[in-house]
DNA sequence: CGTATTACCTAAGACTCCAATGTATTTAAG
DNA sequence: CTTAAATACATTGGAGTCTTAGGTAATACG
């Protein structure tokens, strides 16, 4: 596990990209893919996914459409086109505050 | 300027890493450090600084020294011991988070 | 049939950082 | 020489973000 403070201003970026990639996925299914696609070193809480995904819903980035699956219903979010825009915008700030944190820690980029 | 959020969990790797690289330095001083090194796209203002540096002194990563300049009486900041190691760490933190990152937002770590 | 997993969610609090503010010295500009 | 900018220390109140802990319920598996 990583020092969990570091994922703090990521998480949106992380929500946006996933869903801007796989089109529309439902809460736990994101949990379960940032799990997997982080080799379970990324532990995505419910107390934050959700709460976070009501401000984007809230802010127009995202919309809902629920699913019944038999008696349970399942809620797909989505992106606006709001929110494509402002995933590859989230995507190239971080990108550009990581070349800034190479610099500032003069750390070689070697990431591979 | 970035999302000041991304920020958030890498102040105090940053601190660390500009005193492990510089030996002492002084508050002012690692302000104007971080401006230099990241052309002016962080700015780390002294409301987040200074009680960040009081927290590392706190916890015994850091000691200052006072030195008198004139009337000015300037305060040093510089590593213990714990600090050095602590700074090590920090650094192989934030790289694995960036490895971790990457993988889960599908990108090229091509950042040079 | 009970436990694990799937699936949704909220509330209280901790923690981190920022904006604003305050004090005082030194340097540069007019 | 006086005044504005830069240097230099710091605190406080608040905003925002995430975590811990909790709550509900359906489904799958043994």
């Amino acid at each position: 596990m990583h020092s969990p403070e570091l994922l703090k201003g990521t998480l949106q970026t992380i929500i946006l990209k996933l869903l801007a990639d796989n089109g529309k996925m439902y809460g736990y299914e994101i949990t379960q893919k940032v799990k997997d696609l982080s080799d379970k070193s990324l532990q995505l809480t419910e107390g934050s996914l959700y709460p976070t995904l009501h401000k984007l819903e809230a802010e127009g980035l995202l919309k809902t459409e629920k699913v019944s699956m038999g008696k349970r219903v399942r809620k797909y979010y989505f992106l606006t086109p709001l929110g494509e825009s402002t995933s590859i915008q989230k995507i190239q700030d971080f990108e550009a505050f990581m070349k800034t944190m190479f610099q500032v820690l003069q750390l070689s980029p070697k990431l591979a």
